[in-house]
DNA sequence: TCTGGGGTCCTAGGACCC
DNA sequence: TCTGGGGTCCTAGGACCC
């Protein structure tokens, strides 16, 4: 049976998010910023019409957003997770073949699912998440994913689509094709714009009708399914599974810059909890921790970035094991006299706690003493508050922090910052 | 003054083995 | 002294994604 691919994607997600609780950014330039209130990630409508691009520094927009009555916001993640989760719970209804690939984007495969009136069944999907969720979607259909994700680049611009876009009832797919860029083929990034350019193909009809052999030679076999995926071949598959992760970082910069290797004691700590926090909720267990820091690039200031890592002798999930042997990497990387502007822990070698590989150097007490630990402590975090039981390493008033100054409140996760209305 | 963070996949090349 | 071929595994680095 055929592939019927959908991409939903939410459009302008962060900012949408702040929408549904904040009705007076309705018609405003908006922009949502990275973390450390850096740059911009998401942006409105009317501020993408004031010129403003993604990661744009703040202090470069600030005044044209002030001009215009603009708003900005720091990234609310407990927010946008949240509301992304109702909406894949939704999507879940209208197919149940999903994978979802992103915070605001899904791929649905419509192969085996019963529909008398497809055309009606997709807009209905558009029309309950803005209902439901108060958040509009575009989306793409088509006979692979990448053509469902070109329908939807297509169903986003053209306004006479009103969002919703199938490629395979268009007549005349390559002169569809012929309106592409090749950069904005998913996949085709910078590198391989330039290598496509320069051989003469500007678009995705050209890429479609170009040598495989060539394809394959300069792009590797991931370009020669981009051209199967234009001609309408599905090559890549939906993926279902919530696979786990098998690489887990945590890495922040500094709210300001940091010297003092006492600090980065804390900040690295930290990261070993958060990322630890990740891997346990996996189910799984890692047995090498790398550390890393560097100064900011961005500043002419005398320059250092270095990493170490270590492998456990056995596997675990234990957050104070992995704090200990991360001190001990940072203190062999740092040199003092630098201006420090970010650091993190990188896990890998992750497996499933049932495939431990278990020593004759830890008695077996041990471990299950150290799992119930932290099986207390993230019960009880998840309750209360993030890190409302630390390590004491992660230091108490953690200046280096990174700035959010300007965050909404977690209307939907937290009761004490539940939206007043009156 | 102010420039994000977290992932995946693929390949080439080296080490090692028979 | 000369000197083969095939295979696996691992890692670093490059490309991409959101």
């Amino acid at each position: 049976m055929k592939h019927v691919f959908a991409l939903v994607d939410c459009n302008n997600f962060y900012v949408s998010c702040e929408k549904i609780f904040n009705p007076k950014l309705i018609g405003k330039p908006v922009v949502v910023l990275s973390n450390n209130d850096g740059c911009v990630v998401s942006r409105s409508d009317e501020a993408k019409a004031l010129g403003i691009k993604t990661g744009t520094p703040l202090f470069k927009c600030r005044d044209i957003l002030k001009k215009n009555k603009g708003y900005f916001y720091s990234s609310n993640y407990s927010l946008y997770g949240d509301i992304s989760q109702r909406i894949m719970f939704i999507l879940r209804r209208f197919s149940p073949h999903i994978e979802i690939y992103s915070i605001d984007e899904a791929f649905l495969d419509f192969k085996d699912v019963k529909i008398d009136d497809f055309c009606a069944y997709i807009k209905n999907i558009k029309r309950t998440i803005r209902q439901w969720i108060g958040v509009e979607v575009s989306i793409g259909i088509g006979p692979t994913k990448t053509l469902a994700k070109i329908a939807n680049h297509i169903a986003k611009k053209d306004p006479q689509y009103r969002g919703v876009f199938d490629i395979s009832a268009y007549p005349d797919i390559d002169s569809l094709l012929a309106g592409v860029a090749v950069e904005d083929i998913w996949g085709v990034g910078r590198q391989y714009k330039k290598i496509l350019n320069n051989r003469g193909i500007f678009n995705a009809l050209e890429l479609k009708n170009a040598s495989e052999i060539w394809v394959q030679d300069k792009m590797t076999i991931v370009g020669l399914k981009m051209v199967w995926e234009l001609k309408g071949k599905s090559c890549l598959a939906l993926e279902q599974a919530d696979v786990n992760k098998k690489t887990i970082v945590s890495s922040r910069s500094f709210g300001r810059e940091v010297r003092d290797i006492s600090e980065l004691k804390e900040a690295v700590s930290s990261h070993v909890s958060t990322a630890l926090k990740k891997l346990r909720s996996q189910g799984s267990i890692a047995s090498f921790i790398a550390v890393f820091l560097s100064t900011n690039p961005f500043k002419e200031t005398p320059q250092y970035s270095n990493c170490a890592g270590i492998n456990l002798i056995e596997a675990s999930s234990y957050t104070p094991e992995f704090t200990k042997k991360a001190i001990l990497l940072l203190e062999a990387i740092y040199k003092k006299g630098y201006s420090y502007k970010k650091c993190g822990v990188y896990l890998a070698e992750i497996m499933p706690e049932n495939r431990l590989q278990m020593t004759l150097f830890i008695k077996d007490k041990e471990r299950e003493k150290n799992k119930q630990l932290m099986k207390l402590i993230d019960g009880i975090n998840k309750r209360f508050e993030e890190s409302k039981i630390h390590m004491a390493c992660e230091g108490i008033d953690q200046g280096w922090k990174m700035k959010q100054s300007f965050k909404s409140g977690r209307f939907t996760t937290r009761w004490n910052e539940l939206l007043v209305v009156k």
